[in-house]
DNA sequence: TTGTAGGCGTTATCAA
DNA sequence: TTGATAACGCCTACAA
């Protein structure tokens, strides 16, 4: 009863706790241990305030309690784009393990660039997130946004690259040892000339790619050369023209580091009227469900990309509640996914070994031992 | 200078606007001033305010001015799933358009699931969410929840589907004329038998896809054999049971009311044996880029998703700050993209007027008058 | 078990 | 132009 003056605009208020106390005639500590299930409440008056909630329609405040409780039960997640195919899953996979845990998703995208980037990281921080999921921008932080980061002691989870400067938790996947085999199983399909379309060397997983690439040439005892490596940048159209200036060159096969590029090159091959796998044999990385029934299937290199958002939430969820303190680095598998662009079928039936359906064969391919 | 007593546990906290206010030895409502570049402050404060905030690494708390402002400047959008590919794109709308009036986005998906739908909007009221962009479950809110969300004045926009309960602005698309063009150029390719996977006929554009079929049967003096319609439920499933039903019974045609049936349709086909267009002819709903260079290509109608959720977010913020009133409904016009699933293309060589390259032709094609 | 009052970090009103 | 102070709605230590 301190309100001196009517309120002015009778703006439409949604009832608060005084309200609901006031209604039940009891204090707004007694409405709060109801409301919280903490405390011991009497019955009687655990009646009362249910009553009156249920009466007014009464829901907490989230940002009050946000402000006292410094928990916002919010977590940002900064992505590239969320309209590159590989990250609904992946943040699907974040909010079922935050929405589990009674926490909400703030969604971002940066397009890759380190300006929005960090005006969205300074926006999460101002929000009060809890914490944050970071798939790097190519580049470091400028000083000042990491420090306030530091600073600000809102723990952060890489997603899929790393960054020198941000020294927190990261989940990753294997992706030397995923292009290692999906280039190791080209070479053995009998392709000699390999390509590889890689992604930005510049970040860590366009680097990992392209040093399993290596490798498995290594291994396979084939030669690198220079001139059928192009460097990309994971869109659409730098595959495109990579293809272009790749496969007049007439490779055996190509070696992709990731789907989009992937799209771009087989845009130059229709174009310039090559076909696949006839022409030359694919592999690349990044596999999705409603391709299956589309011609050529891709061989693969599966990411477990809902795991990743699940499994850096959980890292997140730890993180904040203290339970963990050593930095943790998870790294998941790849898996490869045999399937006919990388040319296995044709070889196969060139040399009439093969009696199986195409929808049937890739997969048990897939699971051959030697891919473990 | 009121603490009476220490901190207990250096908890740390960021600094706020009394530790900017007394480092700069100015009252609170002067760094106010400064910080939202409100009101007149002398050069002389203002310098020491701008040097604190810098020493300090203020940022405002935007949970407390969300309070006290009643505006949090966040916006929830709640769809079935992010990763059904229909969503990314209309999600980036959204946040572009969110992102530019200083909005952040809450993602939130309901799986199609009434229950999980309501909690998560009444998470979002509870948030205090400034609007909310709902694209809604099969069914009706409960009247309590219908309730709460009128009391709470929150604004609504429906996305792609309206619900009867549901009586504020919503952004669709003209379902029924991409259904009616479609069918219409299966009728006119020559397919005289044509059958339909169609989505839930309890949701609006399932219903509006389903009435677009019909009258293009009938436009065309084509039959509508209700053996040859199947009710889905735009999973792939449904899809592929829809394709185990219908193949066999081997339509000219077949329409299918969204992407992900039709990818299930086409696993359908794989299994039996049937090939596209080869076998049948084909059109759906909903394309995408990625898809470009895999076959077969689809014929299909495009829906314009980007600016569906770009639009929504526009009404939503006109309906915040007041200056929308009356009720709207915008309806996006689809487009018709004629490619070689429907046949097209077999039909034109079968007659020999053909000459262009297949992936020349069909977007001549869809820029035909007859498409508009 | 229940009530009171102070504080969370802002903005905004009203004096000075 | 500036400063003091009351909301905003909630939680909780402390008192009763």
């Amino acid at each position: 009863m301190k309100s001196k003056r009517p309120r002015k605009k009778r703006l439409h208020k949604a009832s608060n706790i005084y309200d609901v106390a006031r209604h039940a005639r009891v204090s707004v500590f007694t409405v709060s241990a109801v409301v919280n299930k903490n405390g011991n409440v009497s019955p009687t008056l655990r009646r009362r305030v249910e009553a009156a909630v249920q009466k007014l329609n009464y829901r907490p405040n989230l940002l009050a309690r946000g402000l006292v409780m410094r928990q916002t039960h919010t977590i940002g997640i900064v992505v590239r784009d969320i309209v590159n195919p590989f990250f609904p899953l992946l943040v699907r996979g974040a909010e079922d393990a935050a929405q589990k845990a009674g926490y909400s998703v703030l969604l971002c995208n940066s397009d890759d660039q380190r300006e929005k980037e960090e005006q969205y990281l300074e926006l999460l921080l101002s929000k009060r997130v809890d914490g944050i999921l970071l798939n790097k921008a190519p580049g470091n932080l400028s000083a000042s946004r990491r420090n306030l980061l530091a600073e600000s002691r809102v723990p952060v989870v890489s997603l899929m690259r790393t960054s020198p400067d941000l020294k927190g938790d990261a989940v990753i996947t294997d992706d030397e040892k995923g292009a290692f085999e999906a280039v190791s199983h080209l070479a053995r399909v009998g392709h000699r000339q390999i390509a590889l379309v890689s992604g930005p060397l510049s970040v860590s997983n366009g680097k990992a790619r392209w040093r399993g690439f290596r490798k498995a040439l290594q291994a396979s005892g084939l030669q690198y050369e220079p001139d059928l490596v192009i460097e990309g940048d994971y869109h659409i159209d730098s595959g495109y023209r990579a293809g272009l200036f790749l496969l007049p060159r007439r490779p055996d096969a190509v070696f992709v580091a990731n789907y989009l590029m992937t799209v771009g090159l087989m845009k130059a091959a229709d174009e310039i009227g090559l076909r696949c796998p006839e022409d030359f044999g694919l592999a690349s990385f990044d596999d999705y469900p409603w391709l299956s029934c589309f011609r050529p299937r891709l061989t693969t290199v599966e990411l477990p990309k809902y795991e990743i958002g699940a499994t850096a939430v959980q890292i997140l969820l730890e993180r904040i509640s203290g339970k963990r303190i050593r930095r943790s680095l998870v790294k998941l598998m790849p898996e490869l996914h045999v399937r006919e662009s990388c040319g296995f079928m044709l070889r196969k039936r060139d040399s009439k070994e093969d009696s199986l359906t195409p929808q049937e064969k890739p997969y048990a391919a897939s699971a051959a031992p030697e891919l473990q």
